[in-house]
RNA sequence: GAACCGGUAGCUCAAUUGAAAGAGCAGCGAACUUUUAAUUCGCAGGUUGCAGGUUCAAGUCCUCGCCCGGUUCACCA
C-alpha cells in the first residue's frame, strides 16, 4: 500500500478527522461501543416513508445523511439504498443520557432508531425517536450533500462514496442487478441451463483478442484468462446439453476506453437445432422484455447532466434485419460490390473513410460499415450475412458461401450482440481457424476440434455484452458507470 | 501506444494582464422545540497533483519533464 499516512490515524490527520476521533473517544467514555452490534428492525427507511402510517411503533436503521439542528429539537434523515426517512430527535423525549450520546453523532454515522411515526407541521412523514442507538461511527466526512461526488477519480476508486452521495448511481447499479437476475430467470424459464466453464484456459479461444497470461505453479503451466467461453459451451452441446448459457466475466488485455473494461460481463447462450434467425427473435424479445420491465417502455431516453433528453432509442418491434452487403452498398454506393479492391479504396477517400494501405479488401468494406453504418445506427438493427472472414466460428450461407449465417445487433451506435448459426463441421472449422491463425499468431484449440469430430448438433448461439446492454438501457455514457469497480491505474508507483 | 483537455480546502467550484489564494457546503463555537440544501452570527480550514526552471514576484509562464484522470484515435472477429 501507499507509504503515506493517509489512512493511519496516529499522525498527519486533518482537523475534520481529529474531531470525529474525539467523538469516538467520548462515546467510549460514555460506555457506548461506537461500532455496535446488530439491531432488529421492523421496517426500512425508504419503505417506511413510502407506505407511511401514523402512530406506529417502529425500529429502523440507516446512515445519517442530513442533520438539521434546531437546538433542543433536531431533524435527521436516515437513509438506506432505497430511500430516506426523517427522524425527529428531542432532548426531553430521549432523555439526558441518550442525548449525550446523540450529541456525538455525525452525518455519515449508522444508527438505529426506536420510536413512533408521526407527520410534522409541514407534512413530512417522520419518526419521533425514543431511543437512539449507535451502530457504527464514520470517521471521515461525507461528500458534498448537494452536489454529490463529481470527481471521476473518487467515483471510480471509492465507489462507496458515489453510492452514498449520488442517487443516480444507486439506481443504475440496482437496475443492473435486477436486469442480470431477470436475464437468468428468462433463460431458465425457456429451459436453458446455466453452466460454469473454465476462466483459466490452456488455449484462449472463441474470439480474437489479447489474453491475460498467468501461470499455474503446481502444473508448471502457462495459462490464460478466457477471452470468451464459446469453445467450452460448444463442447457441452457435443455432450448433449442442448440449451446452455453462461453469464459471467471474460478478460481481454487491450485498450481501456469508454466502451472497454479489461474484465467485462458476457452472456453466451447456445440452443441446439436453432439457427441465427431464431436467436435474433429471442434476443429481440428478451431485450424488449427488460426495457418494458425496468425502463418503463420501449422508448429509451438518454439524458445529459441537466436532465435534458439527448437521444431516444426506439426499441419498438419488429427490429430491422438487413444484410451487411446491402447496408454497405447503401452507404458507399450501389456499385460498391462491383468495384475492385483499388476502386473501393478510392471510394473510401471520396467518402472520407480512413483506411490504411495494408488492409485486406474485406477490411476496407468493414471500415465503411463501422464508420458509415454502425456508428450512425441508433435504433436496433440486425445486420445479417456478414463476410465470412469476419466470423470464423459461424456456418457459411448455402447460397452465397462468401458470407456466414449470422447477425450483428447494433443499437446506439455499438455492437450489442452477435448471433450465429454455429459452424459444426469439424473439417471446415479447422480450415477456417487455421486460415485465421496464419495471419495472427494464435494457437488452435485441438481439444475443441476433437470434440466437434464427435458431432455437435446444429445450433444457434448468441453473445451479449451485458455492460453495453446496461449502458444502452440506462443511458450511461461510459462502461465505468455500469461497472461497480472499473479498472484504473494504480495511483502511486 | 498517440493527441487534446483537466488536477486549487474534506466535497463542489472561483481567482482578470504574472501581484495579499476566495466562496458555498461539511466542521468547530453560539442562538433557536416542527426543519427540508433550515436560518443567523462568529471561528478554523491550503506544500494550488509532483519535480525542476524563468521572474523582484508563479495557481497563472517554461519543461519532446513525471504522476493520475477524462475525451478522441489506435488496438479490439
Amino acid at each position: 500500500m501507499s507509504e503515506e499516512n493517509e489512512s493511519t490515524p496516529a499522525e498527519d490527520i486533518g482537523e475534520l478527522l481529529k474531531v470525529r476521533r474525539e467523538k469516538l473517544e467520548k462515546l467510549r467514555e460514555l460506555g457506548i461501543d461506537p461500532f455496535g452490534k446488530g439491531f432488529d428492525t421492523t421496517d426500512t427507511p425508504g419503505n417506511l416513508r413510502e407506505n407511511f402510517e401514523e402512530e406506529k411503533q417502529v425500529r429502523i436503521a440507516g446512515r445519517i445523511t442530513a442533520l438539521r439542528d434546531m437546538g433542543k429539537s433536531n431533524f435527521l434523515d436516515i437513509s438506506d439504498l432505497n430511500g430516506r426517512i426523517q427522524i425527529f430527535v428531542n432532548q426531553k423525549q430521549i432523555g439526558e443520557e441518550n442525548w449525550a450520546v446523540y450529541k456525538q453523532l455525525d452525518i455519515g454515522d449508522w444508527i438505529g432508531i426506536e420510536g413512533e411515526t408521526f407527520t410534522t407541521k409541514v407534512g413530512e412523514p417522520s419518526v419521533k425517536a425514543n431511543v437512539v442507538t449507535m451502530l457504527s461511527k464514520s470517521l471521515r466526512p461525507m461528500p458534498d450533500k448537494f452536489h454529490g461526488v463529481v470527481d471521476p477519480q473518487i467515483k471510480y476508486r471509492q465507489r462507496y462514496l458515489d453510492l452514498i452521495a449520488n442517487e443516480r448511481s444507486r439506481e443504475v447499479f440496482q437496475k443492473r442487478c435486477a436486469m442480470v437476475a431477470e436475464i437468468r430467470r428468462y433463460l431458465g424459464e425457456k429451459g436453458f441451463l446455466e453452466v460454469e466453464t473454465p476462466m483459466l484456459q490452456d488455449v484462449p479461444g472463441g474470439a480474437a483478442a489479447q489474453p491475460f497470461e498467468t501461470r499455474h505453479n503446481a502444473l508448471s503451466m502457462d495459462m490464460y484468462l478466457r477471452i470468451a467461453p464459446e469453445l467450452y459451451l460448444k463442447r457441452l452441446l457435443v455432450g448433449g446439453f442442448d440449451k446452455v448459457f453462461e453469464l459471467n466475466r471474460s478478460f481481454r488485455n487491450e485498450g481501456i476506453s469508454r466502451r472497454h473494461n479489461p474484465e467485462f460481463t458476457m452472456l453466451e447462450a447456445y440452443w441446439a437445432y436453432a439457427d441465427f434467425e431464431q436467436m435474433a427473435d429471442m434476443v429481440e424479445d428478451m431485450v424488449c422484455h427488460l426495457a418494458e420491465k425496468y425502463c418503463g417502455g420501449l422508448l429509451i431516453e438518454h439524458k445529459n447532466a441537466e436532465g435534458e433528453v439527448t437521444k431516444t432509442i426506439n426499441l419498438s418491434r419488429p427490429w430491422k434485419r438487413t444484410p451487411y452487403k446491402d447496408l454497405v452498398a447503401e452507404a458507399a454506393g450501389a456499385d460498391w460490390w462491383d468495384l475492385d479492391a483499388a476502386g473501393r479504396q478510392a471510394r473510401c477517400k471520396e467518402l472520407g473513410v480512413e483506411i490504411s494501405p495494408d488492409m485486406e479488401d474485406y477490411e476496407v468494406s468493414q471500415q465503411v460499415f463501422e464508420k458509415l453504418v454502425e456508428e450512425k445506427s441508433i435504433d436496433p438493427i440486425f445486420v445479417t450475412h456478414v463476410s465470412k472472414e469476419l466470423v470464423p466460428l459461424a456456418k457459411q450461407n448455402t447460397r452465397d458461401d462468401s458470407v456466414v449465417d449470422v447477425y450483428e445487433l447494433i443499437i446506439n451506435g455499438a455492437e450489442i450482440s452477435p448471433g450465429y448459426s454455429e459452424l459444426n463441421d469439424p473439417d471446415v472449422q479447422r480450415e477456417r481457424l487455421e486460415h485465421q491463425a496464419g495471419e495472427e499468431i494464435q494457437k488452435i484449440d485441438e481439444d475443441f476440434l476433437l470434440a466437434l469430430e464427435y458431432g455437435m448438433p446444429p445450433a444457434g448461439g448468441i453473445g451479449i455484452g451485458i455492460d453495453r446492454l446496461v449502458m444502452m438501457l440506462t443511458g450511461a455514457e461510459s462502461i465505468r458507470d455500469v461497472v461497480l469497480f472499473p479498472q484504473l491505474k494504480r495511483k502511486e508507483g
